[in-house]
RNA sequence: GGAGGGAUGCCAGAGCGGACGAAUGGAACGGUCUUGAAAACCGUCGUGGGCUUGCUCACCGUGGGUUCGAAUCCCACUCCCUCCGCCA
């Protein structure tokens, strides 16, 4: 949620900067609106209150002191002024819900630094990096093994079974076999082992309440791009920054405990509904994937360290998994709800001959915080909200496609990085079956 | 799934219709004393909202209800504990 103390003091700085990601004017103007329209019922309300408890503080003054008859005319007044009170009350409710509806929906202001744009043609790339880029060398030149698609790949190598995922769960749920599926599992333990010397590796429940999902500001706005479990109130995860987010939900944190860092491996679950054809074949889409999150709460001033250690973390896997990548600034109109600032990473993956986003490091300020209500204590005593940040590192579906394609070999093999050897059981070389 | 017990401040824990935002103890912080420390003693010690910055309102698991008045009574729900059942 955005600040409405902010609101209140500039509303022309937050209706230009909702402006810059397309928000109507219209909508900033009635949140200003219905907040004085509710601060007004409020004090109203308020006022009755107080005086129907001071006059019921008088009223067991007149009991003790056995004074029925006052007691008895206090009481009715009071009375009557409790059912203005809860006319005020009910109208002041009312207004509440309306600010609040509003207020949920608005997204995060962009930050400053966020280039203008309404779409994703106008993101900023800021830079490629590619093996060999160090030395001199220029783009990679992928040969004719490498420009097969993943799901050719898979099949081939008995590794990838779409038919069968679709079989058991519909059309793009990936089913990983054989040397397929350790691979997922090998790229997971590999990512949380490099992250593991400064956060904490925590495995968190796949499913959230409908309170988890609002703080991280996935409720309400994605409500179709969420899985339901309806009769127990649940909602599957669509990334782990939805239980990361929440691991401090209402609580205060000692600023000297900052920054909290923490990792998590979990399925991720997406609707996508809409989605279908050519961008959803294969991996390149999908409605269950493995995903390593890295989460942080910080203090403002640290915000912009964590940001970019996050980007950096995500950055190095890539780079010592050898595939090629390009930085993505986001543009503000196509930044996601809670984000300020956010940066994607695309790996180019030959076999379809796309950059496919294995990660979106983001920077969220107080918009998330505010609504899990999630704040620090400062030296001096005082409380504040803390920043959080986060990013994937990485999305393994859309790498796992991107290794396959990128390390075919002429003869139809797979020749995975030697860093990953270790979680392989020391077989980087996968061949079609006998 | 069944039976019973519970949920109060940072922690423990009292309060079970009337000045209760809440006793008491511990922790923490500041001070006195001390060469220093400990002990002792004194003080501070929840969060948020509103507005006329001094007042006011809300919060005792959550949501309703009863009442002039609710931490306290009633209803529903959630979570935790004990026992039984089932089970990876």
């Amino acid at each position: 949620m955005i600040d409405l103390v902010q609101l209140r003091k500039e509303p022309d700085v937050v209706r230009a900067a909702l402006g810059r990601r397309g928000v109507s004017p219209a909508l900033v103007d009635e949140l200003v609106t219905i907040d004085v329209e509710h601060r007004r019922l409020l004090q109203e309300a308020e006022r009755l209150r107080a005086e129907i408890k001071s006059l019921s503080r008088q009223v067991g003054d007149a009991r003790r002191a056995h004074d029925t008859q006052r007691a008895e005319e206090l009481s009715a007044v009071s009375r009557e002024l409790g059912e203005e009170e809860a006319r005020a009350g009910a109208d002041a409710d009312a207004v509440a819900d309306r600010l609040r509806e509003i207020w949920l929906s608005l997204p995060n202001l962009p930050s400053p630094d966020a280039p203008d744009g309404v779409d994703e043609h106008d993101n900023v790339e800021v830079r490629r990096w590619w093996r060999g880029l160090e030395d001199g060398a220029g783009f990679p030149e992928f040969g004719p093994h490498q420009r097969v698609p993943h799901w050719d790949v898979g099949r081939e190598l008995g590794i990838l079974d779409l038919e069968a995922g679709a079989k058991l769960a519909g059309s793009m749920f990936p089913l990983f076999r054989g040397a397929g599926s350790r691979l997922i599992r090998a790229l997971g333990a590999f990512a949380l082992d490099r992250h593991a010397d400064a956060y904490e590796e925590i495995r968190p429940p796949t499913f959230a309440l409908t309170e988890t999902m609002q703080s991280t500001g996935h409720l309400p706005k994605s409500v179709d791009d969420m899985y339901a479990i309806e009769r127990d109130g649940l909602w599957a995860i669509p990334t782990a920054e939805v239980p990361l987010t929440s691991m401090h939900r209402g609580e205060i944190l000692e600023e000297s405990r900052l920054p909290v860092r923490m990792t998590a491996l979990t399925p991720c679950f997406r609707r996508e509904a809409g989605a279908a054809g050519r961008d959803t074949r294969g991996l390149l889409r999908v409605h269950e994937f493995d995903k390593v999150e890295l989460f942080a709460y910080c203090t403002p001033d640290q915000a912009p360290a964590a940001h970019a250690d996050i980007l950096e973390r995500a950055e190095g896997l890539l780079r010592e998994l050898g595939l090629t990548y390009r930085l993505l600034d986001l543009c503000a109109g196509d930044l996601g709800t809670s984000s300020a600032r956010t940066i994607d990473l695309e790996v180019y993956s030959p076999g379809v001959d796309r950059w496919l986003e294995v990660s979106s490091v983001s920077w969220f300020r107080d918009y998330q915080s505010r609504r899990a209500n999630v704040r620090y204590r400062r030296a001096d005593g005082t409380t504040a909200l803390v920043h959080t940040v986060n990013g994937s590192a990485l999305a393994w579906a859309r790498i796992w496609a991107a290794l396959v394609e990128t390390y075919r070999q002429p003869d139809g093999s797979v020749e995975l990085p030697a860093v990953l050897a270790p979680y392989l059981g020391g077989r980087t070389t996968i061949t079609r079956p006998a």
